[in-house]
DNA sequence: TAAGTGCGTCGTT
DNA sequence: AACGACGCACTTA
């Protein structure tokens, strides 16, 4: 509740740090809101490649990321997020924007598969690319791609390491095969 | 059953 | 033109 101001060389983006039990995730936030959340990066300390410079951090940013840390703070820990930033997912393409905005009405504790999102955006056949959109997804956790598994409930792939599938899928109580 | 192979499909690079 | 966080039919053990 104390974020370390962090701004990174892009204008307009603020990038923060958000301490957890399970290592330190990195929140980037754009004009309109959590643009990227990334897990913590392989080792654990912060990289040095990372420009910390001082400055004024906006109000609005700020209360964004208290949402933000509020929600995977919960999320981490095995409960629903009440509330969400805005969430920002103008980078992707028209395609990855409908997968992403279909994963974010996964209710927590549930599961899709891969088809059945496929389905649910009006796409049956592209099954394989809505695998590839949730491997692009900017903001793991909050967008659940988690919650997506292959069909017969197999497991399925996870661009973090299947270990962090594995655990957030553990977290909500689910169950794989 | 469980595990492996082949092929259709389609968005992305 | 090639490559996947897939799905399904089919073959083997």
């Amino acid at each position: 509740v104390k974020p370390k101001k962090t701004k990174s060389s892009e204008q307009g983006i603020f990038e923060l740090i958000i301490p957890t039990p399970d290592g330190e995730f990195t929140a980037r936030y754009s004009e309109a809101g959590l643009c990227s959340l990334r897990f913590p990066s392989g080792s654990k300390a912060s990289k040095h490649a990372r420009r910390t410079r001082e400055m004024e951090l906006p109000e609005h940013v700020r209360q964004w990321h208290i949402l933000t840390e509020a929600a995977l703070a919960r999320s981490l820990s095995g409960r629903v997020p009440e509330w969400l930033p805005p969430v920002d997912l103008s980078a992707g393409s028209d395609f990855q924007q409908r997968v992403w905005r279909a994963l974010l009405e996964i209710g927590w504790g549930r599961t899709k598969s891969y088809g059945v999102v496929a389905a649910a955006i009006g796409r049956p056949k592209a099954v394989r690319a809505v695998g590839g959109a949730c491997g692009a997804n900017p903001v793991p956790v909050l967008v659940p791609c988690h919650r997506v598994l292959a069909a017969k409930q197999k497991l399925g792939g996870f661009s973090g390491g299947l270990d962090w599938k594995r655990a957030l899928l553990e977290r909500e109580g689910i169950r794989t095969r």
